[in-house]
Formats: C-alpha cells, structure tokens, sequence
DNA sequence: CTGTGTGAAGGCTTTCACAGCC
DNA sequence: GGCTGTGAAAGCCTTCACACAG
C-alpha cells in the first residue's frame, strides 16, 4: 500500500484537526488561526501549516482558516465525503463492543454487515448489524463492493481471515488480532494491537 | 514523557520481535537468524540488528540469536520482567470488553480493578475484576502503587479522568476516548482512537 | 502589524556497505 | 563462509526563519 504526496503521519493529524474543527463549528466559530487549532491538536503551528500545504492553501494570511471550508477539504481529502462501508469480521467480544459503539457512524462509517463462525451465540439486543455466516463473506464483499474491514479474530485464523477478505477486493484492514498480518503492498493494514499499546506503555514507565 | 536511548518506533517493534520469540521457543526453536526473525516481524533484517544494538549485543556471528536468550534479555528492556499492575477507568461498552479480554494477562499485565460512575449496571457474570466507584480512584492509586491506566471513558470527561490518574499518581495512560488529552511532559500516553484509525484507512482507499 | 506559506536547516529513522567474529 | 555489529549515507519528517498577503 502507498498513496503519493501525502506523508502517513499528516494523515493522521489531518483527522485530528478535523475533530478539532467539528468542535469549533459546533460553538459558532468561523475563524481560526493556526495557534490556536495547533493547540488543540497538541503540535505546532508550522506543523499544522505545514501538513495543510500538502494538498491546498486554505488560509488568510493576518486572519486564519475559515472552520466550515478547512473542516470540509480535510473531509474531501480523508475520502470521507461519502459514507464509507465497513465489515467486521469475528463478532466476539471485541467484536461486538465495536458494533455497539456509536463512534464509527458518526465519523461516516457504515458497518454493513458483521461475520462469525457462530451466528446464534446471544450477542446483545440492541446491536442492529445483520451477522452473517463467513460463508457469506467473499460473496457479500463482492456483491456490496465493500473495501474497508475492522478483523477482530483470534490471532491464529487472522491471516487466513485476511486472505480471505484480500481476495474478495478488500483495500484497507483494520487489524486487531495480534499477529503480523502478511500483505500484498497495495493493501493498507493499521494494526491496534492492545497488549503491544500496554508493553510499549510499560517501558516508560521507570 | 521521555526516556532516553530507545527510540520509540523501536521499542514498538521489540514487541513484535518478543511475541515472534516466544512462538518460537514453543516450538522448540533454540536459535534464529536476523533474517529469520525480520520475517516474521516484516521489517527488514538490518533494522532488526539496529533495534538490537540499542541495548547490547546479543547475536553469534555466524549463527544468530539465542532464541531464549533474546526473549529474556527484550522482555526486561520493556520492563515487562514483572507483572505490571493495571486499573481501567470507565467500564462501559468497551472498557467490559476489554476487561474480559484475555490477551493482558498473557503478556504480564493484570486487572487490579475497574472504577466506574456506575457500579451497579448489569455487566457479564465472568468479569472477575473488582469495579469500583470513581469515588475510590486516587485513594486506590496511591495505596496500591498503580502506575498504569486504560482510560475507557467518553471523550467529553476524558481529559477531567486523565487530570484525576495523574494527580494520583498514574505515569502512563492507554487512551481510548477520541480527544486529545494535555499532559505533562513525564507521562506516556498512547492514544487508541479507532475512528481515525478507519478515517487514515479511509484515505488509502482510492 | 498579524498570521499564513514555504525553502532551507535540522533531527530522527532506516538502509547500506562492509568490517569483524565465530 | 555465514551472520552479526555498526559507522556512514540516504531518506523522511519537523522546525526554523522569513517573505509575503491582507
């Protein structure tokens, strides 16, 4: 996986500025400086200018950035202007407390469909994606053309899970399974991997 | 927050390196080449060597590394050697999850306890750890010595939670809630926000 | 005079090339 | 001969310094 111009990490702050603006836009405000959204954001200014001059000039100069336009390029650019479709795929505990969780919608994700091995295990009420058969998977993906996936399998099916998903036409996985997933180039993995999150914490700690 | 010598890229990856390992020697693997192990970690052999030579000399020439050995040695690098006692804050959706969860403890972290506003909510029967009332947190922290958090709280009480861990007496913090939490410089916070984990995806997607 | 845009400098991380030890 | 250890080079990202627009 590789996209030009844009480097990895500005990626990342852009959707951190874009929280930041949302916020702003909420409260009324039409006009901010790059001061004050860099501190927001916790990084300096001439980062946050720096990262916006990858794809555009969105400034006054002796003012500062318009929060609707800024916020709505940062969206454009993300390609999070349409409601993008998501699986999951292995509806386990984590699994299901992601399905529950409303932050996804509300950033434009969709979660379509989610897929298990056990489609009749009790799982909460009031989660409202369908769960399908893996069965179903490969068909579903193609059928729907669904490109983004969030894994949350037991670490030893993950790459076969992955295989799987990259076949069907999958572009981006979120990988929760700790496991170095093996990939085709052209395909983008972040992986959140809890227990590496707390060892990595670990070591800062004296 | 920072400590000196290992960069924090690589302390990330001798995580990874520390999980291939340990795969290893269950197999009965006594020794393994730089190229080996870069594989399955999938970074490149050199870099490998590099994260090693951050803290000492481990290899053979000619053979490669102790298997054990290296584990050991990397395993007391990431502070890991003893059970690192850890509270979640907020156990709702996510944080319940998270506490049944079973990875942790497999890798040397163990639930002290849960605090939450609501103790009383119905939560699965197999959640062994204590949840307490938010009313017991510092007092906790400082009794018990705790000096690492998951934060599993929403975003808007967030930042009031991390200022509370802090103060207490918290040097590390795993961040969950999709905000930007101001800390002092001492303390390490890695910062889990799944939406902009889908929104970085997202841009890879074409 | 305020605050953005940006080439250039600086700093950090990865990769290379090869010396050195088993 | 095989494979590690490492100084030096390359590449990437951040920060600086300041030109320039409103």
């Amino acid at each position: 996986m590789e996209k030009a111009d844009i480097p990895r990490k500005t990626v990342y702050r852009l959707s951190i500025y874009n929280r930041a603006l949302q916020r702003l836009k909420a409260n009324g405000v039409e006009t901010v400086s790059s001061e004050a959204l860099a501190t927001a954001a916790a990084v300096k200014p001439t980062q946050l200018r720096k990262d916006l001059t990858y794809f555009g000039q969105w400034g006054t100069r002796g003012l500062g950035y318009n929060v609707a336009e800024l916020s709505k390029a940062i969206t454009k650019v993300l390609g999070m202007a349409t409601l993008q479709p998501v699986i999951l795929v292995g509806a386990g505990q984590l699994g299901t407390a992601l399905l529950r969780y409303g932050g996804f919608a509300k950033e434009g994700f969709e979660f379509v469909a989610a897929f298990d091995m056990d489609t009749e295990r009790k799982r909460p009420r009031d989660v409202k994606v369908p769960i399908l058969p893996m069965g179903q998977l490969s068909e579903f993906i193609k059928e729907r053309n669904v490109r983004m996936a969030i894994l949350t399998v037991p670490g030893n099916t993950a790459q076969e899970v992955a295989n799987t998903l990259i076949d069907a036409g999958i572009q981006a996985i979120l990988n929760f399974a700790p496991t170095v997933l093996l990939v085709p180039e052209r395909i983008a993995v972040n992986n959140v991997d809890l227990a590496i999150q707390l060892e990595n914490l670990s070591y800062f700690v004296n």
